[in-house]
DNA sequence: AAATTACAAAATTTCAAAATTATAGCTAAA
DNA sequence: TTTAGCTATAATTTTGAAATTTTGTAATTT
């Protein structure tokens, strides 16, 4: 793997893991000691994330994590609607009992997890796990929808989307709302309701609109 | 505007308008000398297109114009349906006289260079003017629908969907369908009939799926 | 006190050379 | 004839310095 994907994959990590925070200006020059190598090669990664939304370019003035903007949430939550619910939709029509199988288990991990979020409290060493397990589940839904294309699209607004709640993931107010939800989207998958699917996925979405 | 910003525009120009064929191995070191630039920057505008898909990068190996793929294509096709109608509804629900107006003009200029491309077949020196009255009808049809990041994706989408297409846009065998569709498309849109927007739209697009 | 100017420091952009890797062609051995 | 090894060439990747622009601060002017 060379230099630029190695830092282009840690940056574009930490873009939405609260590594850096809303506004900040990211300095190819700064950045360039930690990652050990030229700030040419940080620049280019950079460029990479600001095509993906996820960092923002001005010329002459550098890159910059984007603030938080809840017109930018209302949109981003729009959108992924619209994404994952056709692209559950096209699982069920196409999916088999191994989807079927693969979602329960992604549910099965990502609902673990958040009933010991919610029972414990330990946030801290668990976010990473939540982060991957939420991530996992709703990738898993629309896995297999056909299209590479839809489930790339939807990647990109979900790391976008991720983004803009990067602070907020980190009071897990959201969990007991989030356990029930998720397992009424898996229901509703399996049962092969279309339309129920779609109805869970915007209940689950619908405070961000 | 700095080169880099230059030469990203000019290649993604080029890669949706048949500026370069279908596999081609694209050469920073090779353009360069075009552009009148260090291959360094080339490289960097290289890395924008790939993350949008105008180009697909492979470490070691460089970049390279995506092949025609028909499952490309279909994937392509249903996504910017689907795109286009969430952004062609929401337009129908909260655009205005104004929008209407744009669209009407839009439709204007794009059925006029259609008719004439259909009656002369004189093709060269119109397919630029196509390219951007095509592009604008589309764009102007979902520009009311009140998010800046649907409009973004569907541009994505679009420029993708250009460059599957950007040999056969040349041969000009679609006019006469287009002529009749575009129309469609207006009318449902003018009369305000979602569902018959949307089937529109799907109907325009639905030989490439 | 507010606005403007000048200058130094910091940051950004670009460059072309060095380092590294892939590719193509040739030769020898099996 | 095929395969493996070697070498030269071409291309890719990375580097850090030079060129350019922005930012911040102090001094001056209004």
């Amino acid at each position: 793997m060379s230099y630029e994907t190695n830092v282009f994959e840690n940056l574009h990590h930490r873009m939405i893991t609260n590594g850096f925070e809303h506004g900040q200006k990211i300095r190819a020059e700064h950045l360039r000691k930690e990652f050990g190598c030229s700030a040419s090669t940080v620049r280019e990664a950079l460029f990479r994330l600001s095509t993906l939304g996820l960092v923002q370019f001005q010329e002459q003035r550098g890159f910059r994590v984007p603030q938080k903007s809840r017109n930018t949430l209302h949109e981003l939550s729009h959108l992924r609607i619209l994404l994952e619910s056709e692209g559950a939709i096209q699982s069920i029509r196409q999916g088999r009992v191994e989807w079927e199988a693969r979602l329960n288990a992604a549910h099965h991990q990502l609902s673990h997890i958040e009933k010991r979020l919610n029972e414990t409290q330990i946030s801290e060493p668990f976010i990473d796990l939540w982060f991957a397990a939420e991530r996992q589940f709703h990738e898993t839904l629309i896995s297999s929808c056909g299209s590479d294309l839809l489930i790339g699209t939807h990647r990109q607004i979900y790391d976008r989307f991720r983004q803009q709640l990067m602070v907020e993931d980190r009071t897990f107010n959201f969990v007991s709302d989030n356990i029930e939800h998720h397992q009424q989207i898996l229901d509703a998958a399996m049962s092969g309701d279309e339309a129920l699917t779609q109805m869970k996925i915007h209940n689950h979405l619908a405070r961000h609109l």
